[in-house]
DNA sequence: AACTTAACTGACCGATGGTCAATTATATAG
DNA sequence: CTATATAATTGACCATCGGTCAGTTAAGTT
């Protein structure tokens, strides 16, 4: 068996600093599946991290740099996961739904991703930036091989798919981060028009209809 | 001519507390322009508007409350606008192209839209929600009508295509929501990654996509 | 045991959105 | 014209936020 690492006080060897950043990590993420986005608190992290606050910003830069961090978690995660129910062969509706379901299955990566571009990459530095960007990258191709084979593509209309629905996928989940309007108080057509926007019939509409786009530009290559 | 609404010092009547409203909302989004979302302040919007911190919050039930009104005041406009360029018969293309330039044109608009579900709606009273609803429900039926017209389609195709294109431009346009990375201080791979996204050439071709496909989907309405 | 290094702490800072008792402009009544 | 009532306006004040840094001290080195 492996060697245990634990920290006394103080994490002085690369090994303890990384499993220190591994333990505020963790608590971030718990945290943040409890209040969300906005009310998390760094204090309150640091308390149920069991840290002072300063040593929190000795490991993450910024409040955005800390969710930068778990959304490359999360979205590395995602990832594997999805590809696991990846078979050889399925159809556009299944792939979609599926893509749909275990996205949604993670109550970390879509909270995370509709905020990257506009609130956290504009306060992290630019090395953390493009770590992130690469991981997005590498994650990408490595949904797009079991995709080509799934839906029988070539390897590029893969990546166009693996792309574009990415995208799609978070637009189709905005309407479930708004507000929980659980008891019926609202009138019926506005109820009507959120029921429109239902996040998984319309992301799966239209994701088969992209895939289908796509698969039928057969020499659009340059 | 009509009599000019004026304000000495107090609003009284409706029509003064309606151009009070108005010059704060104008002073709102002059500055939103200037600043963006995250470094809006309403001490400063206050200053601005030559009124002190209190009475916005006379008028405004909190910070978020104000940035709806402002999202339904541009979306109003826009709306107007993009009509404006509709002609009896359109390709898909100048559609798609002619819909994201005029919203584009727009600064205020969709770093509005982009932040409508997951922050704005979360602090706001629910008859404020619903108006703005109903603004939306407003704006996407008098949209439909000329793009019935133009893309020569049936009423209820055309809904279905304003409302996706609608959610549609929010992902496409969210690469543009990110940081100014100005000088090249990017890796090549990284670079190429966000041209890839480059919002409206992404946009355009999702959208010819949809357009399309709806418009084979002619017997789909249950 | 003495010294050095650096991980860690938490009081502190400026700024935020939001509140409300006090103020006072203005409409109305006498 | 004056007195009174009403309500629009104000800004000091509050709790809380993300972030800092001089000081503390755990722990490796000599």
């Amino acid at each position: 068996m492996s060697t245990a690492v634990v920290i006394n006080h103080r994490a002085r060897s690369a090994e303890q600093k990384a499993l220190r950043r591994h333990v505020v990590i963790e608590a971030a993420e718990t945290y943040f599946g409890e209040v969300g986005y906005e009310a998390f608190s760094m204090a309150q992290l640091a308390k149920r991290s069991g840290v002072a606050k300063g040593t929190i910003y000795l490991y993450f830069k910024t409040r955005e740099d800390l969710f930068l961090s778990l959304y490359e978690q999360s979205l590395t995660r995602w990832s594997h996961i999805f590809i696991g129910y990846l078979s050889k062969s399925i159809s556009s509706e299944v792939y979609a739904e599926t893509l749909y379901d275990t996205a949604l299955a993670d109550g970390t990566l879509l909270p995370l991703l509709i905020r990257l571009e506009h609130i956290i990459e504009h306060n992290v530095e630019i090395h953390s930036l493009i770590r992130s960007k690469r991981v997005f990258i590498s994650e990408v191709k490595r949904i797009a091989e079991p995709t080509s084979t799934s839906l029988k593509l070539s390897q590029a209309q893969a990546i166009e798919i693996v792309k574009t629905l990415g995208v799609l996928l978070i637009t189709a989940t905005r309407v479930d981060q708004g507000p929980a309007l659980d008891n019926e108080e609202l009138p019926n057509d506005v109820q009507e028009l959120i029921a429109s926007f239902s996040s998984k019939p319309f992301f799966v509409k239209n994701a088969i209809r992209i895939i289908e786009c796509i698969r039928t530009e057969a020499t659009s290559n340059a």
